[in-house]
DNA sequence: GTCTATAAGACGATAGAC
DNA sequence: GTCTATCGTCTTATAGAC
């Protein structure tokens, strides 16, 4: 037992900065989350990761760069995980609504902090129209990706060819969103198949159009 | 002119209290929507409304009082509308479509304060469990309103009576949601017929299912 | 790079004059 | 019923020791 399990050596100054810096961020989104942009304090997020106002201060020059600095990071990771799902052309239509299912089952269950987060996230932009246009960007780009994915697999089964699939992602994100948010607020008002189930109708409707 | 066109006569203490105190609930309104729940002074509240802290307190007891408040007589008012919308049997199901989508424009577009109170109340009531069972019951009283309006649609049309329109009530409250937040966010990411277009296909594709 | 100490101000809420 | 004045606390951010 020399202590070097887990590394392999020291640590050199600037990953340990890094590091400082990963904890701080994690600690700043827990903290967000629980208390919200204006009701967390510098304080409570330097305590959170272990340290102090004064080295936070060498990281981040104000809270507002902390909290951008954690929605940046936070980004991207749980839609891209969607479009996975969706994506995955080998499983089968049943398999897919099942998988999209779950997956707001368990972003709503289990990652706690991701509809919080996302609410201050948009808030915070709302009230900021700089900031506004870049989550608006980032929204268009999810969609966009979400359509490419539903075309290219609408293409493979060679049906559907000239559907709206723009519209389609849209409703699909939007209905995604809301869903979390209801069934956060109560598991009982969203059964753990919804989210499959009414992009089946919404599959088979558009299908159906005149 | 005697000053007296507006008012047949001078108001009563108590008319003045409710007036101070309404005209402080809608100073509170704005200023929470502008600056969120943590982020708003009871000196902005006040201020906004004419008025100084020593007042608000003589109405209220504290800052969270004004909130709760606020909140209760916001609620219903937008979603009432909505199920009003769907139950009017008079019109075609082209132009209540065509409603539900103008609703989603209107209060995205106009009502500039709808979706951020309905947001700062969300993440209220998610971190105070007494509250976030009263929003969920608004939430499962406001889903149960509209399956009886849907339930009795489908009745006078003589279709779909075993229909899960609790499954799908819920589905169009979450999409409003989504919808709203999105075009919020950015009116281009929302067509204006899109919300009508979803429920057009939600509506077929459940008549088909299997 | 992280600490302690502190500056300068904003905050929620109360007391007492009118 | 509304005002002015004020209390004590908490806030963000900085300066200097280590």
């Amino acid at each position: 037992m020399s202590g070097e399990e887990t590394q392999p050596r020291r640590l050199t100054r600037a990953e340990t900065k890094a590091r400082t810096r990963a904890l701080l961020l994690d600690a700043a989104a827990q903290v967000f989350a629980r208390k919200g942009f204006a009701g967390a304090s510098v304080d409570d997020i330097a305590e959170e990761a272990g340290f102090t106002t004064g080295a936070l201060y060498t990281h981040f020059s104000s809270k507002e760069e902390v909290f951008v600095e954690v929605f940046a990071s936070r980004s991207r990771h749980r839609l891209v995980e969607a479009a996975d799902i969706v994506s995955d052309a080998d499983q089968s239509p049943d398999e897919t609504r099942s998988a999209m299912s779950r997956l707001v089952v368990d972003v709503a269950d289990n990652d706690v902090d991701f509809a919080l987060l996302q609410a201050e996230f948009w808030l915070y932009a709302i009230r900021r129209p700089e900031f506004q246009q870049h989550l608006a960007g980032q929204f268009r780009s999810n969609r966009d990706a979400l359509t490419a994915v539903l075309a290219a697999r609408a293409e493979k089964r060679g049906q559907g060819g000239d559907a709206p699939f723009e519209e389609l992602s849209t409703v699909l994100l939007a209905l995604f969103q809301g869903l979390v948010q209801l069934r956060r607020t109560d598991p009982d008002l969203v059964p753990e198949s919804l989210y499959g189930k009414a992009s089946h109708w919404l599959f088979t409707g558009l299908a159906a159009r005149s």
